[in-house]
DNA sequence: TATTATATGCAATCTAATTGCAAATGAGAA
DNA sequence: TTCTCATTTGCAATTAGATTGCATATAATA
């Protein structure tokens, strides 16, 4: 874990707290999204409505961005630095049908397609299904 | 309404019921997808569990498929034709974050992106948030 | 150290989805 | 046409996840 929490939290204008800080280092140890659920077995201490709280926080300062996949429980992952500004720098996400982990492709921006007459494009979301390389 | 939703039924082995005749033409007249609350509304005297079910078998007959767009409840589209068979003729879905109407653009197929050493997809879900002809 | 806006914990609530079960009904057999 | 039985339905209850109210605790800064 490289990046620094606290430091993370005091660029983004968070106030830190004991919670956001081991919540944020929830998700810097991790290489897949996490749901409230996950960060309430990792921090069994922790209050869910805190949990969620400091998600919405977290995703309303763009440190964090949601995912919907297929499971029942939104997923939560960390902004990488092109997401913070604007969403343009749109990446896909791989859920794997197996472990039912979620994956940011951080590396793999996609093509976005056409859209019909008067269509306009605020933002993509692109969910991948497969199996993922642990599962193989 | 062309297509006969008695005769839809039939060719996908479906026992034909008066609820699954009028829950089918709903989604064969809507130019969008439909919640289970948008089908309550439209058939205020069918019962909850039972468009639940409904809906569920024809998603396991082929006849539709989910959309999890940012609406919190479940949106179901009438699969196209190339949906049947296999799922590979892959169409995005629009969002319009005005109406909140999901819109599924079957003639807009769109290119999907490499993956990661030993990551196998099968499906591919795509959802386009912004602005619809209706709401510029 | 005092002040104050903000974050927290706990219980309660909300929403959508899902299930159990007894009664009703569709489809094929006779 | 009537009978039979597997399937579907209606109703009520439950589940799962998300979300909120409120009194108390705490971080930031003066
Ligand atoms: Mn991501
Ligand atoms: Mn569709
Ligand atoms: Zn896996
Ligand atoms: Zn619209």
């Amino acid at each position: 874990m490289k990046i620094n929490a606290q430091q993370l939290l005091k660029e983004k204008n968070i106030r830190i707290t004991a919670n956001r800080i081991l919540i944020l280092e929830s998700f810097l140890k991790s290489s897949y999204s996490l749901s409230i659920a996950d960060i309430e077995e990792s921090l069994p201490w922790a209050d869910r409505a805190t949990i969620f709280r400091t998600l919405m926080t977290f995703k309303e300062k763009a440190l964090l961005h949601t995912i919907k996949d297929d499971d029942k429980a939104l997923k939560y992952a960390l902004c990488s630095d092109a997401c913070q500004v604007n969403h343009h720098h749109i990446h896909p996400h791989f859920h794997c049908d197996i472990c039912s982990k979620t994956y940011c492709l951080t590396q793999y921006e996609f093509p976005t397609p056409d859209l019909p007459e008067n269509f306009k494009a605020s933002n993509y979301s692109l969910i991948i299904n497969g199996i993922c390389s642990n599962c193989q």
